[in-house]
DNA sequence: CCCGTTTCTCGTCCTACTGACAGTAATCAC
DNA sequence: GTGATTACTGTCAGTAGGACGAGAAACGGG
């Protein structure tokens, strides 16, 4: 075993939300060569006593001051080429996360500077590392999940409208969908969304019934992209 | 850098099969401890110069004999717990291989044995470290994909027949499915199969055209499971 | 050569799902 | 009130898919 040699093992985050109609990433802005004030994902180092969905959920807490059961959390992926950090030979094991809108925005522990940037907003190449390539799998995993799963819900409040989901199908896919359409498919998808009773009040137009999120994993039939 | 602590990293493949009409599995017998005698998936440690891709690839060929590319190699998930080998730190970056039935059974280079065993004979928790998990992973993800992909034609010859991709489908899901509307369905999804122009001879009842597999990437519509 | 067997392939209902769009319901601003 | 705005229900037509029927092309046995 001790002949081999030795990695480092981190875990980095891709972490997305929907504010204002638009599609966000948490970055932290690096304060310590290599790549310095650059954009990047949020991560660290993996304690050697520490799972690796523990300590993504340790980072996840850190960096956005949530108490976790919100929201979804899974592994994206492991990146591991030999010239990815130019500290060493450096693996990590990215992990996605869909969070509802966060009121307060994040208050950085560990890194100089914590943001939402919304996608439109992010060139490519501009993010430390390889982080441009695990944001980019990461956001086709996002959108081909909302196919097949109500993980849609993942992205909204306990209690939401229809309306809200379906902005959040908009903004994720960058598509406009039909809210007739979309609601008759949504009500009539078992396990989906289930009714809470009450409406929403104070908005504009008629009120809205409230919906917590169901109890299927996958939805059948998926919603697919048009 | 150097104060955090080193870990091991290897790769272990998922390598998938279907034999005989029979959903097989590439396993080596482990001829040293832990686990001695048990079956394991094979795989190995990643060279400090090595990409994981590169890594898995050559594990293949060392292990199947086959010149790569034949098939279908995936990453599948990173596996970290801290308990998961007595030696040491170990994580493990599983990848899923999909291959045709190979005619040269196996001849393993740096394993005791290698064989190609069928999921009906493998028993829960028989498998050395957390390889169930990793193949029950290996498995969900390859039924699933076979849903909306074309990658059922990676367990096929380059040249097959539809009944033969849906023996492969039928095996794979462990259900029975209508010839009649299998056929209908592959080969009005495009992209899915090309036909070669010639048919089978010599077995038993009409022949079959033969096809190729196609272009698409993603099949519009999926084939989804009943 | 005829005939049954096997397997492949095409065609025909019939139902479910979905896109397009009309129309009704409930609130607010004035 | 009236109009604006948003939520919801309903209709209709086109497509996809499950359940068959039936013909086509090989083989083997009398």
């Amino acid at each position: 075993m001790t002949e081999y040699p030795p990695f480092a093992v981190t875990v980095d985050l891709v972490v997305l939300t929907v504010r204002d109609d638009e599609f966000c990433v948490l970055l932290v802005r690096r304060g310590v060569p290599p790549y310095q004030d650059r954009w990047a994902l949020p991560g660290g180092f993996v304690g050697f006593d520490e799972d690796l969905p523990d300590a993504a959920a340790r980072e996840l807490t850190e960096e956005t001051g949530v108490p976790e059961p919100v929201g979804h959390l899974e592994q994206l992926g492991t990146y591991g080429g030999p010239k990815r950090d130019p500290r060493g030979r450096v693996v990590t094991v990215a992990y996605l996360a869909l969070l509802p809108d966060l009121p307060t925005p994040v208050a950085g522990t560990d890194a100089a500077a914590a943001d939402w940037l919304p996608m439109s907003r992010i060139a490519d190449a501009e993010l430390a590392f390889d982080h441009d390539l695990i944001l980019g799998d990461g956001l086709e995993r996002a959108r081909a999940k909302l196919e097949y799963t109500p993980l849609a819900t993942a992205f909204c409040p306990p209690e939401f409208t229809i309306a809200r989901l379906r902005t959040v199908y908009e903004t994720v896919w960058g598509t406009r969908l039909d809210p007739r359409n979309f609601h008759r498919k949504v009500t009539s998808t078992p396990g989906f969304v289930e009714s809470v009773g009450r409406a929403t009040e104070g908005d504009r137009g008629r009120p809205a019934q409230l919906y917590r999120r169901g109890t299927a994993e996958l939805l059948h039939p998926p919603m697919l992209r048009p």
